[in-house]
RNA sequence: GGGAGAAUUCCCGAGUGGCCAAAGGGGGCAGACUGUAAAUCUGUUGCAUCUUGCUUCGGUGGUUCGAAUCCACCUUCUCCCA
């Protein structure tokens, strides 16, 4: 099996624009493809790591991968899928993202030996001039044809600037221009992205008379068509301080039962006949692949030794044992004691579990709160240095998070 | 350039002088049931020294005993005409 079929069986391919040559190309290891990143935010997100999976795949099959990160693009906003238009950004936040952007690729792909490249098209977008660009690449467009794409379809009923409108040929750009500079014959990208992808295609066969290829992988949506990743509060990051990797490893324990072999098949690299096996199973008995899931992603962000920490810390607090270790903790001083005492708001405070004391006393009321396995039922109890006697107190919200605060 | 309309809490969306911290839905959180799942049911969802007080309905001023609601100006957006 070619990694081509391999990643049709995984359910990733979405669209492509002809599949016996992208078959033959990616199959015999000689595709140069790029993948685009929009720095947005100082860290990837489960989002984009799809797109590094399949990288690291099709790197692995032999094929050079391209890391286009969008400098140059973010100055203007993808609308695909947007209601509302971006925030502007600066571009001293754009570039600090794309520095961050490049370390927490590094990790993932091999850039050595140039087994893979990472650009900015910031490089040549920046110095674009207009209207020599409007000359050689405004004049290869029409207007009807774009405003006939999906992603714009959607804005013109709300409102579209001139702008945004302006991505679709930005992006085809970086295709023509890394089709010329390092020979670059395929682009990969998100589903949303399929018009902006035939844009380059389009592009590079008007001008250069040469055939390029695109294809799209599946979003990761979940039973319900939403996007994965999401959570109450942002995005799944890939990095250790935005999300840590214990809440990581939670956050895929905790997927839906009906989500489970999906993500098993597009976001790990077990075979995929183990995969079959997993997916038999039936009941209670899928925890075991949403442990294994969960394990593995860990396992592929934050590195072996963070995985099995907070597989240990998840097994330890669901499955009644004593250990706390690795659980997320708070120290607090003798200072935040007053009279030897600190009260149960101030110390869900302390330690972040709740934004405002409403919130807290709610949380009591309704019977959600635990210190050391014992119910509180008083707003106002207060916990006093003698239940710190072993050197912390396990504090337990809800039916899942459990916060060790620890007195110093 | 001319005309019409809109902006409400995390989101959608009611409210058009006092009974408004603001209906309803979504989402979130908690409880019950469970498998750290889903579905369902219940409670809850601005802040605080919480039977009371304080701040909020795009912004700034004004009218009024009293304004999310009326007036003026500003900002942003949508629609129609050019």
């Amino acid at each position: 099996m070619g990694v081509y079929e391999e990643l049709v069986a995984r359910g990733l391919i979405a669209q492509v624009t002809d599949e016996e040559e992208i078959r033959e190309l990616v199959n015999s290891g000689k595709a140069v493809f790029y993948i685009g990143f929009d720095p947005t935010a100082d860290s990837l997100h489960v989002g984009h790591f799809m797109a590094l999976c399949l990288m690291k795949r099709l790197q692995m099959a032999g094929n050079k991968p391209i890391a286009l990160i969008g400098g140059g693009t973010a100055m203007i906003g993808d609308p695909s899928g947007r209601t509302d238009m971006r925030q502007m950004m600066t571009k001293e936040t754009i570039n600090h993202n794309v520095e961050c952007f490049k370390k927490q690729m590094g990790r993932f792909i091999d850039f050595s030996e140039d087994k893979a490249l990472l650009v900015n098209n910031a490089d040549w977008l920046l110095d674009l001039n207009y209207v020599e660009l409007l000359r050689e690449v405004g004049s290869q467009f029409s207007v009807n044809n774009m405003l006939r794409a999906e992603c714009y379809k959607q804005r013109m009923e709300k409102g579209l600037s001139f702008l945004e409108f302006n991505y679709m040929i930005m992006q085809s750009y970086d295709f023509y221009a890394l089709f010329q500079k390092y020979g670059c014959n395929m682009q990969f990208g998100g589903d949303d992205q399929w018009s902006n992808m035939l844009g380059g295609t389009e592009l590079i066969r008007r001008k250069l008379g040469k055939d390029a290829y695109a294809m799209t992988i599946n979003l990761l949506l979940n039973s319900e068509g939403k996007k994965m990743g999401k959570t109450q509060s942002g995005a799944v990051w890939l990095s250790a301080e935005k999300t840590s990797p214990y809440e990581f490893y939670q956050y895929w324990r905790n997927v839906d039962d009906s989500d489970v072999v999906k993500c098993l098949k597009m976001l790990t690299f077990l075979p995929l006949d183990e995969i079959e096996q997993l997916s038999k199973l039936e009941g209670s008995e899928i925890n075991k692949a949403k442990e294994i899931l969960a394990y593995e992603l860990t396992n592929l962000i934050h590195g072996k030794e963070e995985a099995d920490k907070a597989q240990e810390a998840a097994r330890a607090l669901f499955g009644n044992k004593k250990d706390t270790n690795n659980m997320p903790s708070t120290t607090l001083t003798q200072d935040d004691l007053t009279d030897g005492t600190i009260s149960i708001l101030d110390l869900m405070k302390k330690c972040s579990l709740i934004p405002s004391n409403g919130e807290g006393r709610r949380l009591i009321q309704q019977g959600g709160v635990s210190v050391d396995d014992e119910k509180v039922t008083d707003v106002y109890e207060s916990i006093s240095v003698d239940a710190f006697e072993k050197g912390y107190v396990i504090i337990k919200k809800g039916k899942k998070v459990y916060h060790k605060a620890i007195l110093e």
